[in-house]
RNA sequence: GGUCAGCUAGCUCAGUUGGUUAGAGCGCGCGGUUCACAUCCGCGAGGUCGAGGGUUCGAGUCCCCCGCUGACCACCA
């Protein structure tokens, strides 16, 4: 027998099974009730990272246990193409070669694409059946398969006819570096410390007005002087005019709402080329739009050829520059402001001006927020609920075009007649006029345009599908809080419009996994950590019990891998109770053919019962964290139980029995609950460690090919039958004056493993002899001899617990009695609270009765306690002076 | 500027209607190995629950205020 759990070996055994036996795949005919999950796709060329595990192990649990419990689950795969990040890692490696995308071509570009993705495509599809994820990997679907580019099609041209997709001209954010537009959600903002400049302009009239900016290269564009419509500083100057210097462009001073009177001068310079704000403040006002900056990043002033062509960070300091030379630039200090970053690429994000494709979200807004409002649609945890909210009823123009090569094209296209129709099959012809000569529209969709179809599109629609019929709407969704808006929010929108259904029911959000430093995880940073790798280390389960414990409470966890080597022991511990214990010794090799019938209820002992109420504890723990999503808290559970009440408590109380071979019934009863306790642990836990649970239960009796297979356990009549019975109170009573017995052995050199030296008597309050079958289990579980009384003459130390106490007698000496006269310490010291509490007539007419008579009985117990502690004290010491 | 979350043992975290002496894992100290497991077992030390007020018979838990950390939102000049 290997030594230690062999995660490596039994793995691939496992996931092997799973897919022959077609555990992952579900039954469009089924009759069951169906549960759905669409996985959130990852990018077809991406690599399984740690918000990956935590998601998706998250769901991969929440799938077995489903289909445990009798659902037909179809959890859907998929892969989503990521247009702009594939694109880039594209052109990099044509940097590499001194080309650009250009040189290359459109077609060539494409077959570079189409190799990658051959190359690095479904990468991260292996990587999850390596961690064991049981998706429908046969309705894998894909953003570009071709029911999907229908599906997107079909939406977009719907929006288009009904009017609520426009293009027009506006300030956009301009990625230098992608080329392309992207939207509000898509800005990563970055604190920047830059320099504040205040500029003083000449007003006609021989005045002058101070503006504050931190970007001087766009003055080349200004069309306008801006104040706060009260500001009394400035009430003089509005309507007059103001010559920049450089440009000599004479522009209005106007007032404005946008402008906040307290920052800088309370002037602003007003760019409505290049400034969101004010390309506002510019429509209001009718100010000109002046583009200073091309789409490449650098200025575009053909009349300033000393600035022509620069890029915009040289340009600010030589603009800067200039003004100084000019006098205007009368002032400059340090200003730390957000600046908004392309989250792909991380370049700095220009604002300007560019026909782009909008959706008008409204409308399609309105009945997303009923759906959460109602409670139709549930996140977890609540608070969410907030911040989608938020977001929804301050909801934007959604841009969705982007001047990339690669992704779904815009099915637009414009006749010779300048008739503008979108499409769903690529067209010969102008429906309006017949006209042949079309242009296409040259840009491609937002890869979120895409993905927010995904819950019903992977199902076939628009096709009525019967998967479509079965699988559709969703129940759970699973993703981190950073897609909330990018993703979430536009699939219930979609949902409703497309399917008039919500798309899921329950949307759970899960911990972000941060550096061991609280720092964010980030290639970048160098600072990530590979799944896969703590799967070679730890073992898959390992892995996914901590991803499912650790996902779901928290809003950040810091990276603990000390806390999944725990997990990784626990699989150890479990197998080893299974193959090591129960097989190997109470089997005799195997256990196979051991009868499961229970036996009878009478011949279950105290410790039996015990076992069987803390277990029924458990599943119910266990159920009620998986219908509130606190995983934790079920494997939580599972783990203590296991380990400690089965392993350490049960396991060890039964040896002495198991090696009793005359008591035949007894034997049988503690068998029978060893095997039942292991049997329903191991179904329960098997949805967050399905390896080490499929091998240890293949070891038991009646077996089938798989967990998945096993029902989800239900509590046994018996079990409640035993947890109201005094067993549970009476073993929990021995285990603890067990525990203070071993403590006595602590701190007072009691030579351990020496049981004939130590002797104990075990008796009742009233000084009585106790049930034999108890005395002689806590007489197991610790080193001493049970004997029904000391002789005379000797000191016992008294320790007591509940109803319970020991008398202990060390070596035949006098003991030490410290341990006793710590006991008596804490309870005189409990004594004392609670005879307090309950003189206080407050606490006595004020708090609930089962309060107040839960303080009676303690201190009545801790009295009875501490006046068996005094007697037997007293009483030794008197025998002893005697 | 606004909103949300976090601050509990050396570390990472539990602690859902306010009610035993505030818990776990890891780490640390002491002891233990023929008898499932040293990836183990037993015992122990370690906390004024971020600070300060308040409500209450009673506060880690509720309220106010402050501090620090992080996230998000915002028209971020």
């Amino acid at each position: 027998m290997e030594k230690h759990f062999d995660w490596s070996s039994v793995e691939p055994k496992w996931r092997e099974r799973w897919t022959e036996l077609g555990v992952g795949h579900a039954d469009v005919t089924s009759t069951k009730p169906a549960y759905v999950i669409a996985l959130p796709p990852p990018n077809i060329t991406g690599a399984l990272h740690m918000g990956h595990a935590s998601t998706f192990s998250i769901q991969d649990t929440v799938c077995r246990e489903r289909r445990m419990r009798g659902y037909e689950v179809e959890w859907a795969p998929g892969t989503d193409h990521a247009a702009i990040a594939t694109q880039n890692v594209i052109e990099r490696q044509l940097a590499e070669e001194g080309l650009t995308k250009e040189e290359l071509g459109r077609a060539a570009f494409q077959s570079r694409v189409d190799a990658w993705y051959e190359e690095y495509g479904g990468r991260i599809l292996e990587q999850m059946r390596r961690m064991g994820y049981t998706c429908d990997w046969e309705r894998l679907r894909f953003t570009l398969d071709e029911q999907y580019v229908h599906a997107i099609r079909l939406v977009f041209k719907t929006l288009f006819d009904e009017g609520l997709v426009y293009r027009g001209p506006r300030i956009v954010n301009w990625c230098p570096y992608c080329r392309s537009a992207i939207s509000d959600e898509e800005i990563d903002w970055q604190v920047q410390t830059d320099t504040l400049y205040y500029l003083k302009y000449p007003v006609e009239g021989g005045q002058s007005i101070t503006v504050a900016t931190v970007r001087p290269e766009t003055m080349l564009g200004d069309t306008g002087v801006a104040v706060a419509p009260g500001d009394s500083r400035y009430a003089s100057l509005i309507g007059k005019h103001v010559t920049l210097p450089l440009t000599w462009r004479v522009v209005p001073i106007i007032a404005d709402q946008a402008v906040r009177p307290e920052f800088g001068t309370g002037a602003l310079k007003v760019t409505p080329g290049h400034d969101p704000t004010d390309y506002e403040i510019g429509a209001r006002h009718s100010l000109p739009i002046v583009n200073v900056i091309a789409l490449d990043g650098t200025m575009d002033v053909p009349s300033l050829p000393q600035f022509h062509g620069m890029p915009v960070e040289a340009a600010r300091t030589a603009v800067a520059d200039a003004l100084r030379a000019l006098g205007v630039l009368v002032k400059e200090e340090p200003y730390a402001h957000d600046v908004g970053h392309c989250d792909r690429s991380g370049t700095v994000l220009e604002p300007l001006v560019s026909e782009q494709w909008w959706v008008r979200m409204a409308s399609l807004a309105a009945p997303g927020i009923g759906a959460v409002e109602s409670g139709e649609i549930t996140f977890h945890p609540a608070r969410y609920t907030d911040v989608y909210l938020h977001w929804m009823r301050n909801i934007k123009d959604w841009c969705i075009s982007r001047q990339i090569w690669l992704g779904h094209a815009i099915p637009v296209s414009t006749c010779g007649n300048g008739h503008r129709f979108a499409w769903i099959d690529p067209p010969t012809r102008c429906p309006d006029c017949g006209d042949t000569s079309l242009t296409d529209d040259p840009d491609v969709l937002d890869t979120w345009f895409s993905s927010g179809l995904w819950p019903f599109a992977i199902f076939g629609w628009p096709e009525q599908t019967p998967d479509l019929e079965k699988f559709y709407p969703t129940d759970l969704l699973v993703t981190g809080r950073d897609i909330i808006f990018l993703w979430v929010a536009r699939m219930i929108m979609n949902g409703i419009k497309f399917t008039g259904r919500n798309p899921f029911t329950d949307v759970l959000i899960t911990s972000t996994i941060q550096a061991t430093d609280g720092s964010r995880m980030s290639k970048s940073k160098g600072n990530t950590v590979d799944p896969l790798d703590l799967a070679d280390k730890y073992g898959a389960d390992a892995v996914r019990a901590w991803a499912a414990a650790v996902s779901t409470s928290v809003q950040d966890m810091r990276f603990d891998e000390d806390r999944i080597a725990s997990y990784q022991r626990f699989a150890n511990k479990l197998w080893q109770v299974t193959s090591g214990f129960l097989v190997a010794k109470v089997g005799n090799g195997s256990i196979a053919d051991l009868d499961v019938h229970p036996p009878k209820p009478e011949t279950l002992r105290p410790e039996d019962r015990w076992m069987l109420a803390e277990l029924a504890a458990a599943v119910r723990a266990c159920d009620s964290g998986f219908a509130a999503y606190r995983f934790h808290e079920a494997v939580d559970a599972l783990y203590d139980t296991t380990w400690h009440s089965f392993c350490d408590w049960y396991v060890e109380i039964i040896k002495f029995r198991l090696a009793d071979a005359g008591d035949h019934e007894s034997r049988r009863a503690a068998v029978w609950t060893a095997v039942t306790t292991l049997d329903v642990l191991l179904r329960l836990l098997h949805p967050f460690m399905p390896f080490v649970t499929e091998e240890c239960a293949q070891q038991l009796p009646n077996a089938e090919p798989t967990l998945q297979h096993r029902s989800w356990p239900d509590q046994d009549p018996l079990w409640s039958e035993a947890a109201t019975t005094s067993a549970h109170h009476e073993i929990a009573e021995a285990i603890e004056l067990v525990k203070r017995i071993r403590a006595l052995g602590h701190g007072h050199k009691v030579p351990r493993g020496a049981r004939d030296r130590i002797r104990i008597t075990v008796r009742d309050g009233e000084g009585r002899g106790i049930n034999k079958h108890v005395s002689r289990l806590i007489g197991g579980l610790v080193p001493a001899t049970v004997v029904d009384s000391h002789e005379r003459g000797v000191d016992p130390a008294v320790v007591v617990s509940g109803r319970l106490h020991a008398e202990v007698v060390i070596a035949d000496t006098a003991a030490d009695a410290s341990a006793t006269a710590r006991q008596i310490g804490l309870l005189e010291a409990n004594v004392s609270r609670l005879q307090a509490q309950l003189a206080n007539p407050a606490f006595v007419n004020g708090a609930p009765a089962r309060v107040v008579d839960e303080a009676r009985r303690r201190l009545a117990e801790a009295t009875a306690q501490l006046d068996l502690l005094r007697r037997g004290r007293l009483g030794g010491s008197a025998d002893a002076a005697g």
